[in-house]
DNA sequence: TTGAAAGCGATACCAA
DNA sequence: TTGGTATCGCTTTCAA
């Protein structure tokens, strides 16, 4: 068990031939005419030593590592980000990359950039936050390819991804108006992981509201019971709701009906990513449902135009998210 | 920007010393003794130039990655998972290594081993169920330290961290029955994802039946109202019930309340998970919560204690599990 | 206190 | 059709 790996030059040895041949036949090079009878030799030398190559040495001498780094801590969790990994893993694969979650231990900026870049990727994945100048800068120079940032809106300095919460809130304001509501709040959620994406939809939900003459106020709501019960007052004087997302939605459901307001008689209630549990709740819950099944191709297509092009990319962004209104008993 | 990423030459060259005395440097190497001088001159130097070091190079000199490798389709998702994740993060960074997550495209067996073996990793964590015997040995062989399989049971050939479903179960039967449950049912999904653990769930709860003669009937459930309503005649002829998770739990009740059965007056209830959603539920739902705080520093330790010593060990297990009864109204 | 140089494992050029 | 060998970036021994 300290045996150390076995090397190509093992493999050559073992099948005798010369280091060069046996790099030929495993990566089956076009280029290179190799008979027939030492390929299969070589490939039964790489077999009986369980030969596998070392991923680092190869990078080393080709300049090409492979390697696509997506950073853990701006990866929502929950089954849709789950199935969009991995099918984002898929389509990578494919292409033939290597698509790993590195967290860096929850640094930033440049710090963060620095762990990165000493795997030296082909291309990095992470929250806008995390992406300031400098940081793609510390890419860009050690050879990274494509720096995408994914957040809520686009990036000055780099390739984004733009999840649209704004357009979320857009579409459930406009449909509480469509039902005729005249008075309608939003919740921003104020748990610190989730406000920022609370202030997002609440920001599209403001602008149709504004449009369509519609007051709209603000909820900065704790997720408990109590925290929801304290905003009691703001509850009954509107008679429209998007609140956030279904768990909020359910959180506030529960509480309404201790404090005998009904749903959808006295406020209506939209929420956000059609949980399982929407159509459990009753009334059944109306909430928004994001298709995201476009995402993982179109941004696997984007990283690889990047990764192929010899200059860095004009900071462009994608915007892959569908929101659909999934009407149901609760507006 | 296509200037090649700075090395520690040309660090060396702009600071007019040696590649050795960067490396010294650099790495603040308590044997050499350098000037406090050149220690300044070279440390400016790679910060004028930006560099960052190449860990594929470091890696094959050194013939140490301190690579992590976790696989990705593994990890439950779910803030738990995420945040045990995150801390082992931290446990493992702080001793100097680096956690990364990769999928290895749905591999198992020794198509995935030898995937994670190109990257040399210093240890592998993967489900049981992707860990066979020869996948170990070509891990092993690539010169992987540790490798742990993560499971529901103990692993015969390598070293496992178990997580104790069954302890779930039993935990949950023995409740019921303490309230006065004469017979019981336990939830297996029908999920393809969640079916094995729910069968061990359920040997947990079986066993404790037995134990204490009560009967106990298999619902295997599929997450839709319709299932649920298709096997009304088992909630009606139980007392009790131990619902899975909270999830399957709250389906359990809407379908329930909809028939007229009531909670726990006809039957006593108990979920799993202690979701947000538990307390919101009317009547407030009982359930089984999984304290796994203990588990990130517990991993890393052993993970350490198999990295740095030579032979590999023999397969035992850690069992960083802790369920705890949270009882609520509806049991 | 610092430098020269060997070597880790794989690839790719240039010869043969 | 195959082999020899320089090279990638870094660490580390040995000399100076």
């Amino acid at each position: 068990m300290n045996a150390k790996p076995p090397t190509s030059l093992d493999v050559a040895r073992l099948a005798g031939v010369s280091q060069a041949t046996v790099s030929y036949v495993l990566n089956d090079r076009p280029g290179a005419r190799v008979s027939d009878e030492t390929r299969e030799r070589v490939r039964e030398a790489a077999e009986r030593l369980g030969y596998v190559p070392h991923a680092g040495a190869r990078t080393l001498r080709t300049g090409r590592s492979g390697l696509i780094l997506i950073s853990m801590d701006d990866v929502p969790y929950g089954p849709l980000a789950i199935g969009m990994l991995e099918e984002l893993d898929r389509e990578l694969s494919r292409r033939g990359y290597t698509l790993v979650q590195y967290g860096a231990r929850r640094l930033r900026g440049v710090p963060a950039a620095r762990a990165w870049a000493e795997l030296r990727p082909v291309a990095v994945l992470a929250g806008a936050g995390k992406l300031d100048e400098q940081a793609v800068a510390v890419l860009r120079s050690a050879g990274v390819k494509a720096v995408v940032a994914l957040g809520a809106h686009s990036s000055a300095v780099t390739a984004s991804v733009v999840v649209d919460h704004a357009g979320i809130g857009a579409l459930a304001a406009g449909h509480l108006i469509d039902r005729g509501c005249r008075t309608i709040a939003a919740v921003v959620p104020a748990e610190p992981g989730l406000r920022e994406m609370g202030e997002h939809r609440l920001s599209g939900a403001r602008r149709v509201a504004e449009a369509r003459g519609v007051p709209l106020t603000r909820a900065d709501l704790p997720f408990s019971e109590e925290g929801a019960a304290a905003l009691l007052d703001v509850w009954r004087r509107v008679d429209g709701v998007f609140a956030y997302n279904d768990d909020y939605a359910m959180l506030l459901m529960t509480v309404l009906r201790d404090a005998g307001v009904a749903v959808p008689g006295d406020v209506r209630m939209v929420g956000c990513d059609d949980l399982p549990l929407a159509t459990l709740l009753r009334p059944r819950l109306t909430t928004v449902r994001i298709d995201v099944s476009a995402m993982p191709s179109l941004l696997a297509r984007r990283l690889e135009e990047l990764m192929e092009q010899e200059a860095p990319a004009e900071p462009d962004h994608i915007h892959p998210w569908n929101p659909v209104l999934v009407v149901r008993e609760s507006s």
